[in-house]
DNA sequence: ACGAGTATTATGGCACACCGTAATATGAGT
DNA sequence: ACTCATATTACGGTGTGCCATAATACTCGT
């Protein structure tokens, strides 16, 4: 029967997912783009009325925040941004350095022109993404390029490995992307990475890839140290 | 029958850290030790009376261990146990291949006499074990072996990924080890690894934890291949 | 001005109540 | 007796008020 085609006309923006999930990407969101800040302390009741939804949804999100790294609980004083220091930071970029080399390795040896047919298209976007000083496009875009390196591969866990550490260095992200010649450079070393797969040279294709990462890493740190010592 | 047995085996006791970390770790324990059968549905309002807390600590307990991968929800059916398929397996040996690798490399390379006595002593450790017949006592020393391999370098964080990663594979670990030879194989592979690392030969020592992990992943892929059929 | 006692605030934790949906049981009509 | 429709149940999703406790702010008496 149309019963509930005839409901659905009028239903009241009936979101898909769970208030749950839909809080849960708003607090992460909010906490990627710095719009609460490292140390900042997040309250429950706070939380509740700025997000529209009960402590009950509040609570479950901060715990799921909390395995993810993105929030820290101190003892007997609640919840807050969780700091990211230099140290962890370096380890999120070798560990991505391992894992991505680990799967550009095997793409290369997979020989499937339609993975490089896919990486060079989001290479493309990133160029474009650049051309049009569109920022959040080109970590997007950068984004396509490394899952499409993991998931052509079947390699879904270690996607979602480097996704759960990337979130925790997102601002680093943005801004690596954002220092001089980053827009010639970085493409170029992708493109080296999709050269190699092109040839089916897994030892390159590997090294290229750490060598990428390696570079975004140093750059990183530069920024941090920077940050640290003038901010 | 034994309705009463299962509620009280896993109960909480209240004191020392929040109840939540308490409840968590039992109902870790609960699903790693299988004491809950993967695919089992895990009833909120059940596991608050055998966890003797309230749904909340429950509801965000089964949060934490749904990011952990220990738990899914079906939609509109609630959590359940997470099922292992063979291909997740595979990929999670493999990961730890890429960090282990990395981790042992590392080892090597920093020629740190100290290094070499502690993996000495996890390796004793493991052996006595296994002569002892304490299967539980394998699995810690092991996993004190890599802690080290990575914490003596500094790589908390690699070894927080590989402990994410490790919970969801250990009814393979607790089969794998308890396969015919892998009481002298096991150890004499680690051996390998602690040697190449004693002479600072990075190559070899990542060489040689591949190794073993591969091996691993063997032994676990027919195990798994066997009970999927078996039944 | 200082220190003790008190009020406020925030988290941790609990109990209950309500809704929607899915599964199951029940019952009425053929 | 079988089948279909309806009632019931089970359970997750969500909201809410309340209590205990710890940390912090405040206030008042000296």
């Amino acid at each position: 029967m149309n019963a509930d085609l005839r409901e659905t006309a009028i239903r009241v923006e009936r979101p898909a997912k769970t208030l749950r999930e839909l809080a849960l990407e708003k607090v992460r969101d909010a906490i990627v783009d710095g719009y609460f800040k490292p140390g900042e302390r997040l309250v429950e009741r706070d939380l509740c009325a700025q997000l529209g939804v009960s402590r009950t949804i509040v609570r479950e999100v901060l715990r799921h925040l909390e395995s993810e790294g993105l929030v820290a609980s101190l003892p007997n004083k609640g919840p807050i941004v969780a700091r990211l220091d230099l140290e962890e930071a370096k380890q999120i970029y070798e560990i991505r350095g391992a894992l991505e080399g680990m799967a550009a390795r095997l793409c290369a040896e997979r020989r499937d022109p339609a993975i490089v047919a896919a990486l060079d298209k989001s290479l493309r976007g990133i160029r474009e993404c650049y051309a049009a000083r569109d920022m959040p496009g080109v970590l997007n875009q950068t984004s396509a390029f490394y899952q499409t390196l993991f998931t052509s591969v079947g390699r879904h866990v270690a996607w979602g490995v480097v996704n759960l550490l990337t979130v925790r260095i997102n601002h680093l992200r943005s801004m690596t992307i954002k220092t001089k010649n980053r827009d010639v450079e970085g493409p170029a070393q992708m493109e080296l990475i999709v050269e190699a797969i092109r040839k089916g040279d897994g030892e390159a294709a590997c090294r290229a890839a750490l060598d990428h990462v390696a570079r975004a890493a140093a750059i990183a740190e530069t920024l941090l140290a920077a940050q640290q010592a003038g901010g």
